[in-house]
DNA sequence: TGTAGATTTAATGTCAGACAATTAAACTCC
DNA sequence: GGAGTTTAATTGTCTGACATTAAATCTACA
């Protein structure tokens, strides 16, 4: 691993760059003490705080973990999926609000990247996850539940379809989709007809996946899409005409 | 913005944690430039190297920038799609390859989100798309290609019917899909007859997507996935009988 | 001899101060 | 008024030190 002085880069992120690339090309593996702080600093020929803003931007990946005391150091991390859902999910909410992406776009790719696990999640949800679903419904149904609240459980029970496919690699990819799209979901005021049109459409997701009927499925989350974008529609609506009376 | 000295967590990380919360929740918007280092070392009572490491924590996502000289500093940074792609994709590849996920899920997990995309961009994909795909698949037909040039063109190739969905919030939620397929794709090899049953697929996909016909696309699709599932299927069982008959 | 406690040691975490490099703005001179 | 120079502000890096932590080792005592 050799970094390059004349490079005009940071030469923190050279070294975070070879550090990385070791790790992803298999030379570090999974529990492997890196050389200490000082160790490194000596092979890159730099000092121990640049080595440290190095390991610093690794760690902020989760790429490794550090331990203080006599047998402490730096570890290569195992990528664990709760710590890639949580990148993903904070990527993917900073992605949308930061790009001005459309209610419609955000909402159309979170419905049809859904309607991929709804075959899977029909065919093998447990009784566990029906069990989650009915109790979101449930929820939602409450008398004096906040809208925030309200969307909560909302991506409670989409979670709960996701899981259903069994394939934890698509459960990490829809998280960010389904939670990213909370803020957005949260920018809506949802009135009790709202809630009560989305809460029946849920119960016939339910319904379907308890009966294992995944072109049920699909259509429910279709038609639960078409729903969505109308009340976005009608809700942005409302706000620009009212602003629009401001302005005049 | 504070920090509790007493909490036994880096302060750096602390540090880190504040802003970036002050980011998501809106207090710091694009562009804006955060205090010079010093300030924030005052702000944080802590010293000048340990804001250093919060602040790459931060550009670690590239949630910041950085720039010298006099009106230099921190900024901001807007979170570009090509940024996001990039961090899913090497997320992904870390996940999959750090946590013995099998073949057969991660393909499947890749296969159902391409099909998600499928009838959008037999819908809407442009001329552009199309050329890309057939350009892929002359590619793939050429004869002394390697594995490893076969599967980068795959990637690109259905890189391409992803993009023609045009939403780039799916776009983006595909390329970690596809993309940290390639690493494991790489691991066959493929025999003439089986890229010769690949690409013929892919051709199918192609014309169905020339032709608008969304339900086409899907079935190639899923043609092409139990395919691709056969094939690593014989060739992982191959390899296994090798072994055994090296160990005895 | 075994174990509890004290000591040592090696590592990360943090600090202070300094200098180098870079860049834009202010200034000066023609 | 414009080109070149100076200045100031900021990040990037280095040096050396001390604080904190935790495991390993040593020591004293039962």
């Amino acid at each position: 691993m050799k970094i390059d002085p004349s490079n005009p880069a940071d030469l923190s992120a050279q070294i975070a760059t070879a550090i990385r690339d070791a790790i992803i090309g298999g030379r570090l593996i999974v529990d492997q003490r890196l050389p200490s702080e000082a160790e490194l600093a000596e092979q890159f020929e730099v000092s121990r705080p640049t080595v440290r803003e190095a390991l610093k931007r690794l760690a902020a990946h989760s790429l490794i973990r550090t331990q203080r005391g006599a047998t402490g150091g730096a570890f290569v991390n195992r990528l664990s999926f709760p710590d890639a859902y949580a990148q993903q999910i904070t990527t993917s909410t900073l992605l949308l609000s930061m790009n001005a992406v459309s209610f419609e776009t955000a909402c159309e790719a979170r419905f049809a990247l859904e309607r991929a696990c709804a075959p899977l999640s029909a065919e093998r949800r447990t009784a566990d996850h029906l069990a989650t679903m009915r109790a979101e419904i449930h929820r939602q149904a409450q008398a004096g539940l906040t809208d925030e609240a309200f969307c909560a459980s909302d991506v409670a029970f989409h979670r709960a379809l996701v899981d259903g496919a069994g394939n934890p690699v698509l459960s990490y990819q829809l998280a960010g989709a389904v939670e990213a799209m909370q803020p957005l979901m949260n920018m809506i005021t949802f009135t009790a007809r709202d809630r009560a049109r989305i809460i029946a459409l849920h119960e016939e997701i339910a319904n379907a996946a308890e009966a294992q009927d995944g072109k049920a499925v699909t259509a429910g989350l279709t038609a639960l899409e078409a729903e969505t974008q109308d009340l976005a529609q009608s809700v942005f609506a409302a706000r620009a005409a009212r602003n629009a009376g401001k302005a005049g």
